[in-house]
RNA sequence: UGGGCCGUCGCCAAGUGGUAAGGCACCAGGUUUUGAUCCUGGCAUUCGUUGGUUCGAAUCCAGCCGGCCCAGCCA
């Protein structure tokens, strides 16, 4: 049967209202869109966003998807691009229907250049791109019709071929289309359609050294495709008149409409691919991948799972509205998609040992933790127990408020799984730090509970010494201090210094796979983690992916 | 200030002339061997603003205010 409730994405947006109609009316029948990244980065956030958009409409209208690589300026591209993109929307859980590159177009899309021309609406342009600029007017004043706007059709002919067959010096033509140098939109002054390049393509190779531009080639390679519905983000809403006359004016196999959405706005982040270069080649950061990064590959290595990526977009709906997300609905639904699905475990970051001295230095007891507090299917583990064990350090407190439910001189806490202790004695070194603890524990409450119903408030994580298994853990916190760290004049000003905080000392209960990053723990009360790529069994890496909720620190804060 | 687009709760977002969905956040309770999860309740007499049309307007019209985008041979 079909569960409604089963449609994620079953919100209505405006884009789909659109796409309702036209199926009404039979406009068409089947709906086609694309994601067309440029293979010159690394994809993020905001690309999940439009990756679902696009798949997820695709899917949803039984129709299809291709992943088209917008590949016109060589000068940018490359193939550890590609292959990432690729990797990454794969990762995410998407199939596209086709992937081919703008690239494989432009034998067509060179013809119809010529057909342009022989329709006299477009002409080579032999200006500087100085010259271009300045004749094109201002925002308030309309440009100049170039001295070469009236060249006849054969020169013109003559004069692209020329320009296409290696004739000519990057800069010295362009094909421009044969509009209107008063528009009032500047996209539609005579834009440029062509250009000279001479730059090895990673998909066609030194076969050109004339290149289209994105306005000549986007919507031609839409048609192409059959692509129905052109999904583009707002900046482009200006260019539409231009999409719709290079279609107009040319015969294409089918005629696309583009429709714009606003692309995210992220706090605490910046998804500017320039800027994130610059993270990335000043060593802000360890990589395109780096945990701290809204990367699709950097969240991959951070522990997010593709279902809360997803979840994320289906929250923060499609619109033309320029928004700023908080940071909160993206970690809400991180939180709540690992919470159904990761495995518990016992860990502590910053250990504190505690010796219970009335336990038997030769005795261990293996107490059973269920892997999942809600959900049984996910079976159990046994847990060693023994006479030292580590605590969190923050789990004690020499003077502590009343409201600290915790461990403190004298007071009682639970060990989860195992027994009430009780702290009797703290100590410290010279220097006045506290380097153990001496506590006793009562043997009847066994198993966490105790005979005479004794209310315990506090429960705490541990790990046995003898048996703990060391780590270091990443602990990451955002990348930037400031919520919108792209309006600062500098944004290196606005970068958090404490967003990566390593622990080397962590001790890890044994039944903990160290190398399986397909597993997302939760280490009980401290949050979500996962093995890094660069963990081994000798050298165990986790990743904190996210904090658990913390009430607490609230409470703590507030007083 | 030429053109284009946008203004509904702190942040998102439904709503398409019939009397303001939902999520996040926040607040107050309850359950809990994770101060987690889960559960319950609260949270816009009002939709940038002013005026108009209408029995009735967030929805239609006009003016005003505020914000974003565009002058690459980038995408």
């Amino acid at each position: 049967m079909h569960d409604p409730s089963a449609v994620a994405s079953d919100s209505s947006n405006f884009i789909r209202d659109t796409i309702d109609a036209d199926l009404a009316t039979g406009k068409m029948s089947t709906i086609i869109t694309r994601f067309p990244p440029e293979p010159n980065g690394y994809l993020h956030i905001g690309h999940a966003k439009s990756i679902c958009l696009n798949f997820g409409i695709a899917r949803d209208y039984k129709g299809y998807c291709n992943l088209r690589f917008d590949d016109t300026n060589p000068e940018k591209e490359e193939q550890e691009y590609i292959d990432s993109i690729r990797r990454d929307v794969e990762w995410l859980g998407f199939e596209w229907h086709s992937n081919p590159f703008a690239s494989d177009y432009f034998d067509q899309l060179y013809a119809w250049a010529v057909d342009l021309i022989t329709q006299g609406k477009a002409y080579v342009d032999s200006q500087s791109a100085e010259e271009i600029r300045a004749n094109r007017g201002t925002l308030t004043e309309p440009g100049n019709d170039s001295p070469y706007r009236e060249r006849s059709v054969e020169e013109n002919l003559e004069l692209f071929e020329d320009m296409k067959n290696d004739k000519y010096n990057d800069g010295e033509h362009v094909l421009r289309a044969r509009i209107d140098m008063a528009s009032p939109n500047i996209n539609m002054r005579d834009p440029v359609l062509y250009r000279i390049l001479h730059a090895t393509h990673h998909n066609t190779g030194d076969k050109w050294c004339i290149y289209p531009l994105y306005d000549f080639t986007h919507g031609l390679s839409d048609a192409i495709e059959g692509v129905t519905h052109s999904l583009c983000t707002l900046e482009f809403e200006d260019h539409r008149p231009l999409y719709d006359w290079i279609l107009d004016n040319l015969e294409t196999p089918s005629r696309p409409v583009q429709i714009e959405f606003a692309r995210l706005q992220l706090e605490y982040s910046l998804t500017s691919k320039r800027k994130l270069n610059m993270l990335v080649n000043e060593g802000q950061v360890s990589g395109w991948d780096d945990p701290r990064m809204l990367t699709i590959s950097g969240m991959r290595r951070r522990g997010f799972t593709p279902q809360s990526i997803i979840n994320f977009c289906d929250m923060i709906g499609i619109t033309k509205k320029y928004s700023t997300i908080e940071m909160g609905v993206l970690e809400t639904a991180l939180r709540d998609d690992l919470n159904t699905r990761a495995t518990r475990r016992m860990a502590v970051v910053d250990p504190l040992k505690v010796i219970i001295e009335n336990y038997p230095a030769d005795q261990e007891e293996w107490f059973n933790g269920p892997n999942h507090p809600q959900n049984p299917d996910f079976g159990s583990r046994e847990v060693p127990f023994s006479r030292e064990i580590y605590i969190e350090r923050d789990d004690f407190m020499e003077d502590a408020p009343k409201k600290f439910f915790r461990l403190s001189p004298g007071r009682e806490v639970r060990l989860r799984f195992a027994y009430y202790i009780t702290c009797k004695e703290v100590i410290k070194n010279a220097a006045g730090k506290i380097e153990s603890l001496i506590c006793t524990y009562d043997p009847e409450s066994r198993g966490g509970s105790s005979p005479d119903g004794r209310k315990v408030r506090g429960t705490i994580h541990w790990v046995s010494a003898r048996h703990a298994v060391d780590a270091q853990v990443n602990l990451y916190d955002r990348l930037f201090t400031s919520p919108n760290p792209g309006a600062a004049a500098d944004f290196h000003q606005a970068l958090n210094p404490d967003s990566h905080i390593v622990m080397d000392n962590a001790k890890l209960e044994p039944a903990i796979e160290l190398t399986d990053n397909s597993i997302a723990y939760q280490f009980e009360r401290l949050g979500y983690f996962i093995s890094d790529y660069d963990s081994s069994n000798d050298n165990p890496v986790f990743n904190r992916t996210m904090t658990l909720r913390d009430s607490w620190a609230k409470i703590e804060q507030s007083q």
